[in-house]
DNA sequence: TCGTACTTGAGCTCACATTCACAAACCGGC
DNA sequence: GCCGGTTTGTGAATGTGAGCTCAAGTACGA
């Protein structure tokens, strides 16, 4: 193997990679690249690169070791250990991602929710209870480093630099705006009706 | 203006400008490519690209015309005229997704909600009145041809072949699985999960 | 009418990503 | 130990997109 540094594209890929990883994970136990490819519908060389990126490990005439490519997926994504996060914003949307359960097989536990609406504040959802958000200070302390934002639009960026300031280090933001953050502070937006703007395009 | 096929990166950023765009509608009335990168995070000589594919049609010293530009990324995207959209799945993300606000503005219609739950149906959710998942196929009679998917995983390549039954022809799939559809159908997945364990690898 | 400031549209180049193609590696059976 | 069937890992070829640059077009004031 030799040292390249891991295209983004491949980055983007890991997580499908090893989502489709951990569903066959409990059937096989070897595949190859080709078997693989059909199943997540991305090219096998592509595959092959990708991997060799990270260190080569496939056995020729057999496959991949399923296993041990998800132990190595799940380092380089540094998803090795679980990652605490907090939501913020617990309206329909933030409630959903709340009760959502798919963050659990990537190891991530939403550890800490908070809002501004007095009404909620106290109330528990899946065993979150709801904090006051002027709260968000302490997250530093409580060793949480991701944030999910599902607030308003016209509150998202101030809640974005709170979060920030408070010592997060990844946001997921839902809100269908631009949010501007120091860089070392990554952000990824999903907003939802944009995604769903690009549908008509090709029917 | 020269003949080209329009990028895909192209079609993803049309929405991000639109978005942006009808934002600053409501301020001003022309706006310079480099005025508009600064305001979205795009490179401005991308943006004089992307427009050109579908015609050029600023003015040099001034710049384009807001609303004309709306007008031609809203018809290219094919958003000149309003959609109807089904919902499949009532749970948490569903109802979540009826109640969202964003879709108008791209002149979506949430316009069904399905469930297989007898105890949803017939209640209703922001003025849509949850069916029975059985009454699907009416969709192509009442020209429904978007869906989104909020069904648990296991339903949901069980709901994309009853859709693609139904006559629908673009599907915005939440569920974490790859959906297979006929390629006429096209289906576009936010996985939530999958979003969010990209966050960790760039802290 | 002319000059200045600004902006577009497009050619060009470079960087990046995808796919092909094949030698080398491995397995299992005989 | 050898042979046929597989599959990996990677260099080379191809495809695609991003960003730089600049001639040409426009507005506006002197």
């Amino acid at each position: 193997m030799k040292y390249h540094r891991i295209p983004d594209e491949t980055v983007r890929r890991l997580p499908v990679y090893l989502r489709g990883l951990l569903f066959l994970s409990d059937h096989k136990q070897n595949i190859s690249s080709r078997n693989l490819a059909d199943f997540i519908s991305v090219n096998d060389s592509q595959i092959r690169k990708d991997f060799s990126y990270f260190g080569a490990f496939g056995t020729p005439g057999v496959g991949y070791d399923i296993r041990k490519l998800i132990r190595q997926i799940k380092k380089m994504l540094n998803l090795s250990v679980s990652h605490k996060a907090a939501l913020v914003g617990a309206g329909n949307l933030g409630s959903a991602i709340l009760a959502y359960p798919g963050f659990r097989m990537y190891g991530f536990d939403i550890a800490a929710a908070f809002d501004n609406d007095p009404k909620k504040i106290g109330r528990e959802i899946n065993n979150v209870r709801i904090e006051d958000i002027s709260s968000l200070r302490t997250l530093e302390r409580r060793k949480i480093s991701l944030a999910i934002i599902a607030v308003p639009r016209d509150a998202a960026q101030q809640t974005a630099d709170a979060l920030v300031k408070a010592g997060v280090k990844g946001i997921l933001n839902f809100s269908p705006l631009r949010i501007t953050a120091p860089k070392k502070v990554k952000v990824i937006t999903i907003d939802i009706a944009m995604e769903l703007a690009r549908l008509p395009y090709y029917i």
